[in-house]
DNA sequence: AATTTGACGACCG
DNA sequence: TCGGTCGCCAAAT
């Protein structure tokens, strides 16, 4: 249990500066519950990394920590679209060390 | 023990 | 693109 959460924190360490991952990633990275149970976890002891490096799914910064978030954000040179991050350019899935991906510049 | 809630996601219109 | 609905998993009440 306890072992979860330290995943979960390790994972979002391991998020570089500058790209963001969503709460769906991070469950799929440990293969294990959901992202709400993830957002749980981040929610609680999530104080201690990066979390804003942690966005929904949509691009859409955190709930209700929405302001810091985005400009911790833009002090890191991450690619936002408006008040929304650029899931395109910034999504850190853990496995994208090669840009081999057919990701559209649009 | 049952129900609601939450730092969510996918689908549909 | 935006908003509503359903599904999901664990903790809180």
């Amino acid at each position: 249990m306890e072992d979860y959460v330290e995943r979960v924190l390790t994972a979002v360490e391991a998020i570089p500066p500058g790209r963001v991952c969503a709460y769906s990633d991070i469950a799929e990275l440990l293969g294990q519950g959901g992202p709400r149970q993830v957002g749980r976890v981040m929610a609680q002891y999530g104080g201690a990394v990066a979390w804003w490096r942690v966005v929904r799914a949509d691009g859409r910064p955190v709930r209700g920590l929405e302001e810091s978030a985005l400009a911790r954000l833009r002090a890191e040179n991450t690619p936002l679209r408006g008040d929304r991050v650029d899931l395109r350019l910034a999504r850190f899935t853990f496995a994208d060390h090669d840009f081999d991906s057919p990701r559209d510049t649009r």
